[in-house]
DNA sequence: TGGCTTTTTTGACTTTTGTCAAAGACTTTT
DNA sequence: AAAAGTCTTTGACAAAAGTCAAAAAAGCCA
């Protein structure tokens, strides 16, 4: 419990009046870089990535599967031009939250705060072990707990993109996976 | 703007009747992992680490200077036995902030719960850009971006807490630092 | 000051990961 | 089914970081 998932139901029932229900084509862009992202998505089903380029290079930030959270957190947080893109990588049914609705939204109905702030903690706990296990664990040991986190992560994501998301090189992860 | 620090002022002013400041020496065990941590810590002055053990080896999972927070994250949000330490690398004057009291002030003050929650999302940005430094820069990076943070770095940690936090070896970053 | 402890550096060697280039395998389109 | 494009694998080599052991330096204290 108290894992991003577990917040999903529970946000469904006391937002749905901001809730807005999008449909996105797997390759369709849902946000572009350098301008403000003022939404927040959680997938009903389906996988988006948040990525950015960086010396060229696209990096995954993030990936959101089925009943996870994404958006462009530097422009969703502080209303500012965003480095991220963000795409489906399949088709996607997606609630998309937006940040003014949402700031409105909780000052009608200031008993959702201590929720919203619950679930960013949630996030928040999500990022620290993401970091952990950057800081410890070698290539393949990330490999196999994000394959563990999601066994249809090779359905729909290619190999580049896993890669750059735990840090190494898509030929390294390719080796990984030869075993 | 908008960064952890910029919260100080706010907080101390609003959070006035809850704050309790403490002092604690060069040293000092703050918090002890297993046991459960209900204190968030704001760095008057000083500097503290949390730590934990993986496979034998203390690993430095974030440092507090002056101005800034600190606490066992896994504890204090989810009020369950903590894997983390918490102690003064120098003397430290420190608030602290108790869970239970903050639940209530802001039960009674729920007008702070924006700032409240405004703050959280600060220290997820910071993750962020944590997550992005150990994804992206190189060992030397890393250590050069964290110098750049606190010039006093090398004063009050030694060289073995600072390489658990960066991901590396004591040896790499020895090396490192002799260029 | 001199000895003891802790911290940091250095050396030799191994392992892991990155780089560049090319080949192979899949997809999609026509 | 052939061609074009994209994605993945492989090879040879280079660079980065880890391991283990020991020496040097710094800090502590009696």
């Amino acid at each position: 419990m108290n894992s991003v998932k577990d917040f999903r139901l529970q946000i469904a029932e006391n937002f749905a009046p901001i809730l807005v229900e999008k449909y996105f084509q797997k390759g369709e862009t849902i946000h572009s870089a350098d301008r403000v992202c003022p939404y927040l998505f959680l997938v009903n089903e389906g996988v988006l990535r948040a990525f950015y380029f960086k010396d060229g290079k696209d990096i995954t930030a993030h990936f959101a599967f089925t009943g996870e959270a994404i958006t462009a957190p530097d422009s969703f947080i502080l209303e500012k031009p965003s480095k991220y893109h963000i795409e489906a990588l399949e088709d996607s049914r997606v609630f998309c939250v937006n940040n003014a609705d949402l700031e409105n939204y909780l000052d009608d109905n200031p008993h959702l705060e201590k929720l919203t702030r619950k679930f960013t903690q949630a996030i928040y706990l999500e990022l620290l072990e993401r970091i952990e296990s950057l800081v410890f664990l070698s290539a393949k040991e990330r490999y196999e707990l994000l394959l563990k986190r999601n066994r249809n992560l090779l359905l729909s994501v290619n190999l580049g993109h896993i890669a750059s998301y735990l840090g190494i090189t898509q030929e390294t992860l390719s080796r990984i996976r030869a075993k």
